[in-house]
Order: structure tokens, then C-alpha cells, then sequence
DNA sequence: CGAATTCCTGACTTAGAAATCAGAAATGAC
DNA sequence: GTCATTTCTGATTTCTAAGTCAGGAATTCG
């Protein structure tokens, strides 16, 4: 067996790999862990269905491989925070938005496997919380508390409030389906982007904050 | 057969049938159509699995009967909407996202199901959209439109503005369970239902607003 | 009561998806 | 080029969950 939860692809076999775990994020996070055939996945990636199980023992360890590569790819993104240190915290908490907005857009799957695992609980939502959503979640907590003890925050529970920030944010994102389905648009326009961007960074963060912007 | 979507249960047969559908909805709105099994709403709802294809052809069928339940409690609720159609489009959006709101505390299967298809899309999406998120879908929009005319809302896209309302309306609702996970508390407490509704329908629609409230 | 109907079940069949495996094909080191 | 190794596949098996069915139990209505 080739190795499995490597980033960078390396000869042949790391290349086949790399591609069956991308096709098999797509489809997991769209569609979670049931609905997902692996003859799906070995369709997507153009191999046979046996190359899965050769380079990824079974199904679990095929969805923890990508998610691990999801991990690293988010972490990769999320670097760009350590320069932020010295701001304010409502600023911090805005930088920290702005980039989990990018980060959305352009990895959509971080989002749908919130939504998904996060509301079916069990042992893959223990896993996620470890390895990819509970540090971030906490971490945030952690400034919107500051933010809030220093009286630039209105003081709604921290809790609340970071996980309503990050649902209302990747909302347009996780949901295109449904905004295909019920208005014929979609959502993902550059314009459309950058709206959304002020809507959530401007509009619903200016009013949580204290002393929120004027238009 | 017995009738499958009667709302009133009637006779032995009409009080299985509601006692399956129930447990069929609360699971289905929680894990999606294919992690639940058949075995385990009949065990939840104390029958045989055969009972369930008795009342219920399969299992396709029993989801669509759970599902145009859950459409009828909600219409029940939301008739309640008619006595503000002569408020301001601001006013009237602001009842109907706390209308929104209580429904989803009461029935927690709206959010799950909204957020597991929408993601998803194919033929459930559709058929949701038909019988239960679409109207409300497209008569929001057409408030957020008239709000924007008339120089209440901030001009965002209202497809946008929609969606991501009622995102980060459920989002504590929906994602119970990672919030569990993540930070060991249960968001569904009075307190915390109280603080959401403020935030919801005070801060974040008032950061949408043209003239924000104060603090 | 008693018979007709409705309701429910255990045992079984079927379908479909995951996992395995022996061997073929491709790769790369020499 | 050739041989060892890695990578991949078609065919098959195993497993799981949906769906069927004949008949027994409960209910209802005369």
C-alpha cells in the first residue's frame, strides 16, 4: 500500500492517490459519508473500483484522508492569521471572518462537512472537532470573549455567536443547490461574492459591534 | 394500506402510522435520507420493520410522508404571518425571520432538512422546494425586495439577504451537536433561545437595516 | 359473540454496495 | 533491455439493508 494521507503527490501511484482524495472530498462533503458510492469515487477519479482499496483500505479511512488533506489545506490558509496578533479584537474577530469567507469559497467542502457531521453528531463529528473544526472554534470563542470584555462586542454568548457567524457566513455557499433550485441563480459570481462579503463582514458584524458603522 | 399522510391520527393503524412517520422525520431531518435505516425507525418506533412497509409502501415513500407532515405543522404556524400584511416590508421580514425562528426551536427538523438537501440537491431538493421551502423562499424575497425599495434595507442581493438570514437563524439550532462536541454546552436552554432571538432579530437584522438601532 | 377486516410480525428473498484477491500492466532502477 | 517493484484491474465474495409474503393477532362492527 502507497501512502495515504500525504499532501504532495509523489510518482504514480501518489498521483492516482491525490486524485481519488480530491474527487472523494468533493463528493463526501457534498453529499456525506452514506450517500457516496465508491464506485462513484473510482468513476470520478478514472480508475477501477479495486485501485481505491489498494491505495485506502476501506471507505472510513478514504473519508479521514480527505478530510486530513482538507485540514492541511485550511491550515495552510489560516497562517495568514498570525500577523493579525496585534490588532484589536472586533478586529481580529473581522480578519478571522474575512479569511473563513475565503477559505469557504474556495474550499466549499470545509462548510458542508460542518453542517453535515455537525448536526449528525457520532464518532466522525468527535474526529472533525479534533483534527479540524474544534481548535478554530474555540480560538474564536476566545476573541469574541475579548472583543466583549473589552466593550467593542455587544455580549451575546460567545458560543452563539461564533457559530452564527461562521452558519450565516458559509450559508450562500453550502446552499447553492437549493438557490439553483428555488431562484434559478448562482451564487458563486465574482460580484455576487463580493457582496456577500460586505453583507456578513459589514451589515451583520457591524451589528453585533458595539458602535456599528454607519452606512 | 392505511391512509399514509393523514395529519390526524384515527383508529390503531392511523396511531402507528403517526408514531412511525414521527420517528421517520426526526431521524431523517437529523442523519439524511440514507444514513437512516429502516430497522432503526422501526425500532424507535416499536414495531417491525415490516410494520413500516405496511403503512408505508417503501422507503422513499415514508420519508415524502414525514416530510409533507412537517409541511403541514409549519403551514399551521406560519398562518399566523397573515395578520402582518400591513406592517412596513422591515417590520413584516422581522416577524416572519422570529416566526421562523420559533418554528425552528419547536421543530428542529425544518433547519436539518433545509441544510442536509440544499446541499445536496437531485430530486429531494426539488421536491422540498415544491411543497416546502420555495413559496417561503421566493415571498421572502419579494419582502427583502420591497424593504430595499422603500429605503429600509440595505441593497444586497435579496436571494443572498434570504438565505443567509435563515442560516444563521438555525445555525445553533441545527449544529446542537457540534456545539456539544466542541464547547460542552447545550444552546437550547431559555436563557440561550432568548439571547438567539435578540441577536438574530436585533443585531444582525439590524446591521442590515438602513438606520441601525442603537445600543 | 363471532366473523370480517385491519393491523402486525417472523422468516425469507433480493438488490446493491463494500471489500478481496489473483494476476496483468506499468514503472523505474540498473 | 530486463527484472524487481509498484500500481492497477476484472471477477468474485461478503455483507448489509430494503423489500416481500404468508399467516397470526388485534380490532371493530353486525
Amino acid at each position: 500500500m502507497a501512502e495515504a494521507a500525504t499532501t504532495v503527490p509523489v510518482g504514480k501511484g501518489g498521483r492516482t492517490a491525490a486524485r481519488i482524495r480530491d474527487v472523494a472530498l468533493e463528493m463526501f462533503s457534498r453529499l456525506g459519508f452514506e450517500r457516496v458510492m465508491m464506485a462513484g469515487i473510482a468513476a470520478g477519479a478514472g480508475v477501477s473500483q479495486a485501485t481505491l482499496h489498494y491505495h485506502f483500505q476501506d471507505k472510513a479511512q478514504l473519508w479521514r484522508a480527505a478530510m486530513l488533506h482538507l485540514s492541511a489545506l485550511i491550515s495552510a490558509e489560516e497562517r495568514r492569521l498570525e500577523a493579525t496578533a496585534d490588532l484589536s479584537s472586533v478586529a481580529q474577530l473581522r480578519e478571522a471572518m474575512r479569511l473563513f469567507l475565503r477559505i469557504s469559497w474556495k474550499h466549499p467542502a470545509l462548510g458542508r462537512i460542518i453542517a453535515l457531521e455537525g448536526m449528525a453528531g457520532g464518532e466522525r463529528l468527535a474526529w472533525l472537532d479534533s483534527h479540524l473544526t474544534g481548535p478554530r472554534n474555540r480560538r474564536l470563542v476566545a476573541i469574541v470573549r475579548a472583543a466583549i470584555a473589552a466593550g467593542e462586542l455587544k455580549p451575546f454568548p460567545a458560543e452563539q455567536l461564533v457559530i452564527t457567524l461562521q452558519a450565516a457566513g458559509v450559508g450562500v455557499i453550502n446552499l447553492a443547490p437549493m438557490i439553483q433550485q428555488s431562484f434559478g441563480i448562482d451564487p458563486a459570481s465574482p460580484e455576487a461574492r463580493q457582496a456577500h462579503e460586505t453583507m456578513i463582514l459589514d451589515a451583520l458584524l457591524g451589528g453585533l459591534m458595539i458602535q456599528p458603522e454607519q452606512t
